[in-house]
RNA sequence: GUGGAUGUAGCUCAGUUUGGUUAGAGUGCCAGGUUGUGGCCCUGGAGGUCGUGGGUUCGAGCCCCAUCAUCCACCCCA
């Protein structure tokens, strides 16, 4: 129990955190380029902003959260998502009053929600994201959903499939939840018992189920597609029209209903397939009426969160990982008090020149400490013994060549920076 | 939350059928073979409360119950 980690969450060991970093990286420089900066913001918030934004009727507001009083008996919540804090923020820096859009952007993004694990699904779970508010055109869209693309192929992954969907805005979905449970209602008695409970609270999930009647009861219903008010089907067409002008390959999905109650008209998905399934790495949608839901202006958004544990499951999968830098670019192996002593010296000289160097700290065997630089991929070892040290040189191994050379103590740093 | 599978060395796994002395292998780790040199080879060593707790039994890694964890499928989603 001691030294087992909570249920559902995982450590970054140092093997690992070099492909999380990468993923960060990546993560910064293509939202650099596409304009956007930085926000963070707290791990926790006021329960109620969830329960605002994501939806009170949500599974992930009903069963998910990891809720609790703090001592002040204020009821706070981990954050399950990264858009609330996002939007929250927005407001209350009265960002609104900025040049808008403001396109903001944020990294490893712990998320918590108390669900049963499996592969790819924890408790803790840590997402890159992006956010924009005040940009209402399609044009909008299609970028946020180009971004995702291009970090997702920059990572290394392949076979990507991007699927884009249309829920339409407050006013169509109303009507649309009417045409929906007028066809429904003759059929309740046909659904599943847990769609008996999904037709008074959120009929759309009924298309979702994957049980025989269900699938069975709904053939035939109307689709959310064919039922956009013109503003949203105009939307929607303009969308499609900007994917096709970046060369972007989309499939349409009306199975994607996104499970957050703050979307509106586009919600898409991006799908990597692996080996052993497929997997969303990448999952997002115009929220434009969330921040007036929050009490502020009218803004319209629009954002994605990408999942990096699934993200860096994929890159493995598919063989795609990044190759992991050599931890020191030369070892220095030394033999007797003395050369130690140099060598602590000489490492230090190393390292201020911008070279990744170490020495042997477990007081080994040269032969141990060969060991050693050969596991850590070290390059270069340096040898430095009595009989170097009076001859004021040092002896240069190239690992990968096995070659040897002798070079001169003062030429050295100079000789390995080329 | 529902259903199913699995837990033995750091890792991958034998052993459980039919309970029986001191629980094994491969790999990894440490050391020696070479008191100045990695990879290959040889030798040796360390490392296990057999997931945890209870029960049955003269005796449990093996049988029974509970519990925890992991994995898979649902559900949901990143």
């Amino acid at each position: 129990m001691l030294t087992q980690a909570p249920k559902g969450t995982q450590d970054i060991l140092p093997e690992d955190s070099y492909f999380w970093q990468a993923a960060e990286q990546i993560m910064r420089e293509v939202c650099d380029l596409f304009g956007y900066r930085e926000v963070r913001t707290p791990m926790f918030e006021h329960t109620e902003l969830f329960q605002r934004s994501v939806g009170d009727t949500t599974d992930v507001v009903q069963k998910e959260m990891y809720t609790f009083l703090d001592k002040g008996a204020r009821s706070v919540t981990l954050k399950p998502e990264g858009t609330a804090g996002v939007a929250r923020a927005f407001l209350e820096g009265k960002l609104f009053a900025g040049p808008l859009p403001l396109k903001m952007y944020y990294v490893n993004c712990p998320c918590f929600r108390y669900e049963k694990p499996q592969a790819g699904r924890l408790r803790e779970f840590h997402q890159n994201g992006i956010e924009v508010f005040g940009a209402k055109d399609a044009s909008c869209d299609a970028e946020v959903i180009a971004l995702a693309l291009e970090l997702v192929k920059r990572c290394g992954i392949k076979d990507l499939c991007l699927s884009i969907n249309s829920i339409g805005c407050p006013d169509c979905r109303k009507k649309y939840f009417e045409l929906l449970t007028e066809f429904l209602e003759p059929k309740v008695d046909q659904l599943c018992p847990d769609c008996k409970g999904r037709f008074a609270r959120n009929p759309l999930r009924i298309l979702d189920c994957k049980e025989e009647k269900c699938q069975h009861a709904i053939e035939g219903a109307p689709s959310m597609l064919a039922h956009l008010c013109p503003d949203c089907q105009a939307h929607f067409d303009q969308l499609q029209q900007y994917l096709s002008a970046l060369g972007v390959e989309y499939a349409l999905d009306s199975r994607i209903v996104r499970g957050l109650d703050y979307y509106t008209k586009t919600v898409f998905e991006v799908i990597a397939r692996t080996p052993s399934g497929n997997l969303t790495v990448c999952g997002g949608g115009r929220y434009d009426g969330l921040v007036e839901e929050l009490g502020g202006p009218s803004t319209p958004g629009i954002g994605f969160g990408m999942g990096l544990e699934r993200l860096l499951m994929v890159q493995k999968a598919q063989g795609a990982a990044p190759e992991v830098p050599c931890l020191y670019e030369v070892f220095v192996c030394t033999l007797g008090a003395q050369a130690r002593l140099e060598g602590v010296k000489l490492v230090s000289e190393l390292r201020g020149a911008g070279i990744k160097a170490d020495l042997d700290h477990a007081a080994r065997s040269l032969k141990a400490q060969f060991k050693y630089a050969d596991k850590t991929g070290a390059p270069r070892v340096i040898v430095l013994a009595d009989d170097e040290l009076q001859r004021g040189v040092v002896k240069l191994r190239d690992m990968r060549e096995s070659a040897e050379r002798e070079i001169a103590r003062d030429e050295l740093i100079q000789f390995l920076k080329k």
